[in-house]
DNA sequence: TTTTTGAATTAATAATAACTTAACAGCCTA
DNA sequence: TAGGCTGTTAAGTTATTATTAATTCAAAAA
């Protein structure tokens, strides 16, 4: 939507499930990185950084549970999601009381749909980025609220389209501050989105007709701002 | 506000479950209490007044519905949530012809996001019962009780089919909030059942038949809420 | 058990709102 | 005054939701 990729990384030595794994997650448009065991998982882990590990606990060599307990140690890694792999429901119960640090699990078989629905609803929670996202911004008399997708300007309702708003969220959310064209693609587009510059000023302009001329300052050559001098 | 821990009292006969509810509600920061039976629960209860009481109804000796019956009959607890662990969704259906007087209910096996987003949602849910899950809500010139299952609009009568009530219910819980498909899935479905994008917007269009035009609105790219602009 | 009924879900198509593009107009400033 | 930038408008395009009908599913009745 509005952030780049989510990264996961799968770990399993069945490469069957990996590549399940893999292409179910591609196509849903993560980034998915693959190891075949504990210590590949380990050092992948720290050099990407990914956003979510799904870790088969059955593993040869360094299994899953001694394998997640070294992540959970690292620091760079505080904010990611680890979920195991079961083969049955009660396993994960069992593994519990190892304290390996697990936020989830998914039992096999996989099946793909299930696999993606709970994936997405992971990381579209709190996920560890998009997170300070206040429900409610005020500024300058406007009133953005996000429950609601609602600006109040006075008395006055206004509302707006999803990627009007999410441009009058972002200028709002920090006031003064000067937002580069490309600072706003990566922010409301993502960065592999590609659209053209006059994208921008189409939805700045709707913005200003709908919500008053005077928020949204252009800085030229620079980018825009909301509020005045 | 008060800032202080909430406290959740969880019983059930086997400790592997306990160690998972008492885990994952620790680490999310509420002061979790055990008990093994019914007994105990009610005896821990009165001393410490939780905010909710997860209960499982399938337990040896006293089971959890008549320890629900017991906890409901003491005046301390008339603010107190209580939450059926279930092996079924369909076994609390039975159950609540018991009247035992349950709010809600978490199926096993307990997978911990579901878990933690569920218990988040019922005490964020305004925190305490009074203005949390009434059995009646009253908002926009409709009467949606829970208890009856039925929606009164005016002097006219409405009955409406679980997935639908649910549906009005949550988007009429908070007037004017935007629920976006991700979070109604999540709250009506249960994180893990799998339905097809379309399923919401069928639901809504029979809302919309039954009830009214007027109630729900569209947010493009957003979600659904209640309540008018 | 089989049948019946209604709810819930899927599937396919239509409708609509949001978004993007393109083309051109203005405006500074170097 | 030319060139780079932004503003504006209207016309395309895409994405998302609405609608309808058909199908599946599950509980209740026969």
């Amino acid at each position: 939507m509005s952030t780049t990729k989510y990264k996961v990384l799968a770990v399993d030595d069945e490469p069957d499930i990996l590549e399940i794994i893999a292409y179910n997650l591609n196509k849903e448009g993560y980034e998915v990185l693959t190891a075949s065991n504990g210590a590949d998982a380990i050092k992948i882990a720290k050099e990407e950084k990914p956003d979510l590990i799904i870790l088969d606990i059955m593993m040869p060599k360094m299994d899953g549970i001694e394998t997640c307990r070294q992540l959970r140690e690292i620091e760079k890694l505080k904010t990611t999601f680890i979920v195991f792999l079961t083969a049955r429901d009660e396993e994960f119960v069992e593994i519990m009381g190892f304290n390996a640090g697990a936020d989830d699990y998914i039992s096999k078989p996989i099946k793909p749909r299930a696999l993606l629905s709970r994936i997405n609803a992971i990381l579209r929670r709190g996920g560890s980025k998009e997170d300070g996202q206040q429900p409610k911004i005020e500024a300058n008399g406007l009133i953005i609220d996000r429950e609601t997708y609602i600006v109040y300007k006075g008395s006055e309702q206004i509302s707006l389209a999803k990627k009007e708003f999410e441009l009058l969220y972002l200028l709002a959310s920090k006031p003064g501050k000067v937002f580069s064209r490309d600072m706003i693609l990566e922010q409301i587009w993502g960065n592999d989105v590609v659209v053209i510059n006059r994208t921008i000023d189409v939805h700045i302009r709707k913005l200003r007709e709908k919500v008053g001329e005077d928020f949204i300052v252009t800085i030229k050559g620079v980018g825009y701002k909301f509020g005045v001098e």
